[in-house]
DNA sequence: CGAACAATGTACGAAATGGTACGTTCAGTC
DNA sequence: GACTGAACGTACCATTTCGTACATTGTTCG
């Protein structure tokens, strides 16, 4: 019993579960995570996350044909993962307003906590988004993001909170930009700056003020002309 | 006389010009920042840069003594660039709020002109900003950036037309993080969002919305309580 | 002029690295 | 219990890649 749980069902027949194949497989994705996004696929090594693994190089070879198609199930993987954590959030029961600032929220916070697939995106861009461009499934992963912050931006346009005439697509940009950018190039800023970004006093801080940028971003105006 | 202009001059005594090292030495620079930018540290490739390069390869390990020294000569070269085009923004004879705007399309502007710094400044992250911290060069470029900023505003919040509590690095970091996003990110939210971020029309639309985000966050609110 | 040193070309070495050949073990089937 | 194919280990190969040894040319100065 080696198998993590679920044995040969009978209507199993085709797929039988031998040594630990699922296991094996999901461990080097793992570990090829975590070489990949800290070293860039050029930077990774292929004989290091064999290393680091239960399995042998052999293996990896066996599971994924060669290091960039290792990559490209690495980055499939990882989105995966993210928009599962976003399929959570369930915004239709809130007002727009509180919808739409805790989405920033979420989407903050989120980035903060997985730097692994902010690094990986970072990477995937400095190679032109070249794979993401070979992967049908991510596609389709992100298709859903947008209608869920249009769905949010449309009821607050009605309920008279949000002004009109705002892309969906590009406040989506707009909260993407501030929550990737707290994470991407932390190292830099920080260090230029002489301001330690990563603690969470000035995380909170910033999570306040993106969220409050979006808000008078989007809010109507109280003004007169 | 193969020099490019100066020949030795009476007060040169201690630096002489030879073949012609300078120039040697900037292509070198030159070529090497186009394929880090493009491939990153661990990518790019000594060999190819060399043949890309008037220079051989003997005389990159001349000038620079290894691929982590040309690297970070790199990244300063790019980052005195920056800081020289910068300089030539003069924001003092503006009225605060047309500065601030200024600014900002300035950076945005500049950022999207020049994606091989920002490329290097997303592969420095990677790297953890480790060689950046070891360049007090770039460090002390550095530290007028926020000043320019902080006067604006300080001059702005005095004219009444800013409001008070914000401050000047934290304005910084949200003005870098949307123009920086806008290149660094091009790729993977074009092909994800099937929407051709890089096309002018775009890019317009993209820097007013980031202006307008920075102007509304920084005015004062005109509504009563 | 020729000594001295900077600048440059050529060829090569050693280690790292992606990938493979070949053999062995495990698990289900008849 | 032999057979079969999936799962896995070991050793190895070919190439790439960073870096260097050595020889050569150019330039300045006494």
């Amino acid at each position: 019993m080696t198998a993590t749980s679920a044995t040969a069902s009978p209507r199993d027949t085709r797929r039988r579960r031998k040594n630990d194949p699922e296991s094996v497989r999901a461990d080097i994705l793992a570990v090829a995570t975590r070489e990949f996004s800290e070293k860039g696929l050029s930077g990774a090594r292929i004989d290091e996350i064999a290393e680091k693994t239960r399995a042998s190089k052999r293996m990896i070879y066996y599971y994924f044909s060669d290091k960039e198609t290792l990559y490209l199930h690495t980055l499939e993987a990882a989105y995966q993962k993210v928009r599962l954590q976003e399929a959570e959030l369930d915004l239709d029961h809130l007002a727009p307003l509180e919808a739409l600032c805790r989405l920033v929220r979420f989407t903050f916070c989120h980035h903060a906590k997985n730097p692994d697939f902010i690094r990986l995106v970072m990477i995937e861009n400095i190679h032109h988004g070249r794979f993401l461009a070979q992967s049908e499934l991510i596609q389709s992963l992100n298709a859903g993001v947008i209608d869920v912050l249009g769905d949010v931006y449309s009821r607050g346009v009605t309920a008279g909170c949000f002004r009109e005439g705002l892309d969906p697509r590009e406040l989506h940009w707009l909260i993407s930009a501030l929550s990737f950018f707290n994470v991407s190039n932390q190292h830099t800023f920080s260090r230029i700056f002489d301001w330690q970004q990563a603690a969470p006093e000035n995380q909170q801080k910033l999570e306040d003020h993106v969220t409050d940028m979006v808000l008078r971003y989007v809010r109507v105006d109280r003004e007169a002309p």
